[in-house]
RNA sequence: CGCGAGAUAGAGCAGCGGUAGCUCGUCGGGCUCAUAACCCGAAGGUCACAGGUUCGAUCCCUGUUCUCGCUACCA
């Protein structure tokens, strides 16, 4: 059964560009990329490059279009990069564009797991072929968690946007606001839906949304609905003052961007907003008016604070575009104004809005989330991880749904006649000896009595179970499974356990004590 | 095992040689146009742990612990 093969396999010579990667990434982007990415990068090109596979042997994946290559796939990270490419070519063909343009500014954005992929393999393909630009930048990003555990799509740990959609329709930015305001920058986060819930009511609506509106209704009630006169030469400091950090606000918010800040960018766009509320709370026009005689008198003061708390309206709409599209065109109708007023050029520009200019009513720009919705999403969750993992223990015949099982998710199997199961020699044994395996942290060495015989059995459990712990436990193997060397380690058979949802292992091994080596069948006749 | 990144108030972050700051939350007071914003004040931190360098360390050096990722194995 056993049969070693030798195997042919096509390499990209790595090695090659050793030399060209250190000077463009550890002598040139030294204080550019962020810390993990240099980092990681750094130490592989100093530890040493070597050509790497760049085929498989696989009965799935793109086969390689080689004489002589039948039955070879090509490793993932030959051909998933060449796919952006190929996807562009599909989307547009404008595609070059966007790939081989001298000017072009590429930038990777991606998870930390991927690191050396996009910085060092798919940049050292891309010189290889040449006429492609290489990445100005890959500023990848930490993990996001979800309720203080690990995304996993296949559990159904996991907030689907099409779900969401369902559940907070037309909030698509309150949950852009979240993502952004919490993204694992510098380090893995959490996202939960508390900390949703705190964000979108006590930042977003109660800084942001609140002034918008404080704005409008003030105009409504004290400018007749319409955008009042600047009167710019009887503007005092503290209008100026406004004025630049309007000003202000859009290089901060540049800056960010640039470097890749978001969180800092948006939080500069909040914090503009905030300089709104408290300019309106020291001119505090509706004291001005609390008489009509006293508002005819205070009527200019009251124009310039409306004015410019308008306008400054107008620029949070811009500033805010690059992370809140849907809002940001929100206030562009309430405001009427076209579209392109959000263009970039225009931010830090006090005559956005024209004078006399009639607005709509006010209307407020987010909801507040709550207590029970935030109860509803965290039971949702824990429910749908229930579900998931009942699916796969009852191996049910409900459909899987797409969205909530993609395709790395456990399917149910396909039909199998007793001939194929009576094909599996199933044996019970005891473990008699176990061992840490070497330079590997999840694999057991185990010595297992089999009765008649003592076998050797590698098993990938070293996470879960310390070695002394499980020495005299019974358990059920797969006897007759070919063998298969790890960690040159040959193992004979597989040793089976239970999966639990939450990732915890159980031993399968009969109820009560049995004979080593005894068989586990079927009884029926 | 090896390598990379991280560990700072309840949460999210900044600081990177002079005994800690910001946003949100919490508590108390003021104000009220508004989805209770804004102002004033308070509580809350042995800056993961242990050594070392220094007049002085969150910040530099060494070691340790923990978290995540990568490489290999995990049928």
């Amino acid at each position: 059964m056993p049969v070693k093969r030798k195997t042919k396999h096509w390499y990209f010579p790595l090695d090659k560009y050793e030399g060209w990667l250190k000077e463009w990434i550890v002598e040139g982007k030294k204080d550019e990329w962020k810390p993990n990415v240099y980092g990681q990068c750094k130490s592989w090109i100093d530890s040493g490059l070597q050509p790497r596979a760049m085929t498989r042997d696989s009965n799935w994946g793109v086969p390689v279009p080689l004489p002589g290559a039948e039955g070879k796939v090509l490793y993932v990270w030959f051909d998933a990069p060449i796919g952006y490419i190929s996807a562009t070519k599909e989307l547009t063909n404008q595609w070059a564009d966007y790939w081989c343009q001298e000017d072009t500014k590429l930038v990777h954005f991606i998870g930390k797991d991927n690191i050396v992929f996009h910085c060092i393999i798919f940049p050292a393909m891309l010189k290889a072929h040449g006429g492609f630009v290489l990445p100005e930048s890959v500023p990848a990003n930490e993990f996001l968690n979800i309720e203080g555990e690990k995304v996993s799509t296949s559990r159904n740990w996991a907030v689907w946007v099409d779900e969401y959609l369902k559940d907070f329709p037309d909030q698509q930015d309150v949950l852009r606001y979240v993502l952004c305001a919490n993204a694992p920058e510098t380090k893995d986060n959490d996202f939960t839906w508390k900390d949703f819930q705190d964000r979108v009511n006590n930042e977003l609506s109660a800084i942001l949304g609140n002034f918008e509106n404080r704005a409008f209704v003030l105009m409504h009630k004290l400018c007749k609905g319409r955008v009042p006169t600047l009167h710019a030469d009887a503007m005092n400091d503290m209008d100026r003052t406004l004025i630049q950090e309007i000003q202000n606000a859009k290089v901060k918010v540049e800056t960010c961007l640039e470097n890749y800040k978001f969180r800092d960018g948006l939080y500069e766009v909040i914090d503009l907003a905030r300089k709104g509320n408290k300019y309106l709370q020291e001119n505090a026009p509706w004291s001005l008016a609390k008489t009509p005689e006293l508002q005819l008198e205070n009527q200019q003061r009251i124009d310039i604070c409306l004015h410019l708390c308008l306008q400054l309206n107008a620029n949070l709409a811009i500033l805010l575009n690059p992370f809140l599209p849907f809002t940001a065109n929100k206030m562009c109708k309430k405001m009427k104004v076209v579209e392109r007023m959000l263009d970039w050029e225009n931010a830090g520009r006090i005559d956005l809005l024209k004078t006399n200019y009639p607005l709509l009513a006010p209307e407020l720009l987010f909801r507040k989330i709550e207590d029970t919705e935030v109860v509803a999403q965290m039971e949702k969750l824990k429910n749908n991880l229930v579900k998931s993992a009942a699916q796969k223990m009852e191996n049910t015949t409900e459909p899987v749904k797409a969205e909530a099982a993609p395709a790395e998710a456990p399917a149910k199997k396909a039909e199998i006649t007793y001939d194929d199961f009576a094909k599996i020699d199933l044996r019970v044994g005891t473990i008699l000896k176990a061992e840490k395996v070497e330079k590997a942290d999840k694999l057991l060495k185990l010595e297992l009595d089999m009765g008649t015989e003592i076998r050797t059995v590698v098993s990938g459990i070293a996470m879960h179970f310390k070695p002394e712990d499980i020495v005299g436990k019974q358990v059920t193997v797969v006897a007759n499974l070919a063998p298969r060397k790890m960690r040159g380690i040959e193992s004979n058979g597989m040793i089976l356990m239970a999966q639990n949802a939450d990732g915890r292992l159980i031993f399968v091994s009969p109820l009560e004590t049995a004979d080593n080596g005894s068989e586990v069948k079927s009884v029926i006749g």
